[in-house]
DNA sequence: CACTTGACCTGTCCGC
DNA sequence: TGCGGACAGGTCAAGT
């Protein structure tokens, strides 16, 4: 579940908190979490010094002094929250506004769905991951960017030097594919999810199962606008708490508040007052507007 | 070659 | 109340 601007709050979480920050040790409670070839690995990361923290997709990296790099991926259930040994670094807990600072997880950690923790000098980094899905990797930092993973994405969503021409020029690559799929395609462009692709594409009426060469160039442009509006909104609000989902202090987001049709079935659409529907796009849970967004 | 489906997992919810 | 099955969604490998 965490997309784009889930990753991009708790990016911007774990950067104040966590930089400068030496780690101490390791624990993992699930190997699949944080695979390691030999325990020769651990000395890479025992005493190593975070010294910066990047966004890259849908998957974070906490880069290491001198060499390394942690590269994380929370895929649908996976957390990354930090616990202070004095609780009050952490400061404001009301920053998100809409967050619910009642419901932390700070307090309850570790609990049974906690896969790795990272003991630092300052506090504890939790993995938590009730899917196991999600995973960590440790890279040289000079070989991450050439690594298969990370060479393979598409430019990002929010990558200001996307323009239009070059976002339609992409999307019509896949020209006999649905909008959505496409969307969804993080090698053509990275960052959107479930959630991202369907809140866009009700926005921009455009329904899910479009096939791409039936769009216009307006259209897809529209596309564009609307999904960058989304997902800065989605960034505003701390993003968007389904189940899972919470930042680095263990607050949940609240763009679901704001959200026109993800989780809305049943309910009226906000533009024409018609009833949303819950329809498969390959697979995935598809929330739409029959009436605003017509095949 | 382009596209679709199944596997990876656990927890929750629904109907019988 | 218990049980089986569907569902949730990100990505890659395997299948069409």
């Amino acid at each position: 579940m965490p997309e784009l601007p889930e990753v991009e709050t708790i990016k911007r979480g774990l950067k104040r908190l966590l930089v400068g920050q030496e780690i101490l040790s390791i624990e993992r409670n699930w190997h699949k979490s944080f695979p390691i070839e030999s325990n020769r690995s651990n000395k890479f990361l025992i005493g190593a010094k975070i010294s910066d923290i990047h966004r890259i997709g849908k998957m974070l990296v906490i880069e290491l002094y001198p060499a390394f790099s942690i590269i994380i991926h929370l895929k649908m259930t996976g957390q990354l929250v930090y616990v202070p040994n004095n609780l009050s670094d952490i400061g404001d807990m009301n920053r998100f506004g809409g967050g619910h600072p009642t419901d932390s997880l700070i307090g309850k950690l570790p609990d049974k769905s906690t896969r790795v923790i990272l003991t630092l000098s300052k506090g504890i980094l939790y993995f938590n991951d009730q899917r196991k899905f999600g995973w960590m990797k440790l890279y040289k930092t000079k070989s991450l960017l050439n690594t298969a993973m990370i060479s393979n994405l598409g430019p990002d969503a929010l990558d200001a030097s996307l323009t239009r021409g070059e976002f339609v020029n992409r999307i019509r690559k896949r020209s006999k594919s649905k909008i959505k799929v496409v969307l969804l395609d993080q090698s053509t462009i990275a960052g959107v999810g479930n959630i991202y692709a369907d809140e866009s594409l009700w926005a921009s009426k455009i329904h899910p199962e479009t096939i791409v060469e039936k769009l216009s160039d307006l259209e897809l442009r529209c596309l564009q606008f609307e999904l960058i509006k989304v997902l800065n909104l989605a960034i505003e609000k701390g993003g968007s708490t389904d189940k899972n989902y919470v930042n680095a202090d263990g607050e949940k987001g609240s763009y679901l508040t704001y959200a026109r049709v993800f989780r809305r079935t049943g309910m009226p659409c906000s533009e024409c007052g018609w009833t949303i529907s819950k329809i498969k796009v390959n697979g995935r849970g598809t929330h739409i507007c029959l009436k605003c967004q017509k095949l």
